[in-house]
DNA sequence: TCACGACGGGACGGTTGCGTTGCGACGTGT
DNA sequence: ACACGTCGCAACGCAACCGTCCCGTCGTGA
């Protein structure tokens, strides 16, 4: 699924979202400001440059890493957003739970960056010289990724947490655009391209058309189990709905 | 424990919810379901333990259910269900924690509850003579719901709170199909009847092109406010795709 | 060889919620 | 007048997490 990441990337995201490197020994300082720390790209001066020797073997172990995130994952499906705990993680994960906030500053960083993970998984970008293959192409795609329960179950959770917090919200977003909204667009465009689409279309009822009627479907009404003739129906439906915009 | 109180009169006792003036009417005729209720209580049994005096004036108090229902509106709307405590709706709603659990179970029961009063409240049909016309109207009356930040608060979250707790899953099913889609189906069959629509169309996906598109831009976009152009336009696309099924 | 730091484990004090219980006060049917 | 049950309030013991800290162990690069 995601294990696809390398040990180069993880560790990066790891640090990114965890305090980079020096953070460690500020951290617990005074009230606020925690997240303008980490700013300090540049050594900014001050008495603590001392950057010893980065490390032997004392590494961050990336075998604990990946476990970690899985045990998000897991949790999140099991029991969501609002009720996963890092005592919770470390748990599934069989891991202290120090070793959780030595990579992470809480909940929701690691939340956070794993949904930042999702959103780079791209998508494959039909391009078949039909606006209905092109479609239905994306449709079947689609309707498999979200026929994983996790996917199903960890999804319309971080929705609704999306409305309550702008941080997940903007993460989502990211990951839809970069995905799935993104291959739609280039899909109308080459269709427009063709002149099997209007030219000055509205791009936005357009996306809602293609998106909407799926999703209901699969995260909202949750029948992953589609029959043969499901998606090409919506497809076509879909197809002369976008031909009348 | 507390068997005084079953779930139908609980159910009952939500009918009287009731937003806006159908609650006067029926506020005496709640006396009666009231009394029902107490007389159902010591009847169940037959074994009689003695339950003799219904009561004096110590009755639940009204008002005091009111302010619990409404606090729990919000605090589903400001937290979220996981997050949502007896302590903090009782604290809302200014009462003590005992009133609430007099009435309800706890959390699952008292939001059962709740939700399933929403299900009563009907929505009309339109019968226009146009399937365009009828589903322009559907969507207005959806969108103006949708529009409610409380609603666009809580929806999302019991959704996502659905696929784990079958319960809730089904209490929602009941509320939407009683509303939106019961009055989408009658829109289809004046359609059907007229001849707008082919006769043996595809039900399932017809309801997912009605409704997916609206819920997937105001409940998961969450774009409230739409241009004017929106909901006509979309509604055109809508009825082109259903004529193709 | 040896210092370094991550590892799991366990414990800390503090916070929040659970569901229950007891209290005195209140108001209303019998 | 009386009994009854709800009212708000406060407290109970229990449980789960929070974020931090200290511990002894372990593997590795300098």
């Amino acid at each position: 699924m995601l294990d696809r990441m390398t040990d180069a990337e993880a560790v990066e995201a790891a640090g990114a979202t965890g305090a980079a490197g020096a953070g460690a020994t500020e951290a617990p300082g005074s009230a606020g400001t925690a997240g303008s720390a980490e700013a300090a790209g540049p050594a900014g001066g001050g008495s603590a440059p001392r950057r010893r020797a980065p490390a032997g073997a004392a590494v961050l172990r990336e075998d604990v890493t990946q476990a970690i995130r899985s045990a998000v994952l897991e949790e999140l499906a099991a029991v969501g957003y609002a009720r996963t705990s890092i005592e919770g993680v470390a748990r599934r994960a069989g891991v202290g739970k120090t070793a959780v906030y030595r990579r992470w500053r809480g909940k929701l960083h690691l939340v956070l960056d794993i949904v930042s993970a999702l959103a780079v998984e791209g998508l494959p970008a039909p391009d078949t010289g039909s606006l209905e293959t092109d479609l239905r192409l994306l449709y079947e795609f689609t309707s498999r990724a979200l026929r994983h329960p996790v996917a199903s179950q960890i999804i319309p959770d971080l929705q609704a947490e999306a409305a309550r917090n702008p941080e997940i919200d903007e993460a989502l977003r990211k990951a839809v655009r970069s995905g799935q909204e993104s291959v739609a667009l280039r899909i109308l465009a080459a269709a427009v391209e063709r002149g099997e689409l209007r030219r000055g279309l509205d791009e936005d009822i357009a996306l809602d058309l293609i998106t909407g009627p799926l999703y209901w479907r699969t995260v909202i009404l949750r029948q992953p189990r589609l029959p043969k003739s499901h998606l090409p129906t919506l497809t076509r439906a879909t197809t002369a709905a976008l031909k009348s915009l």
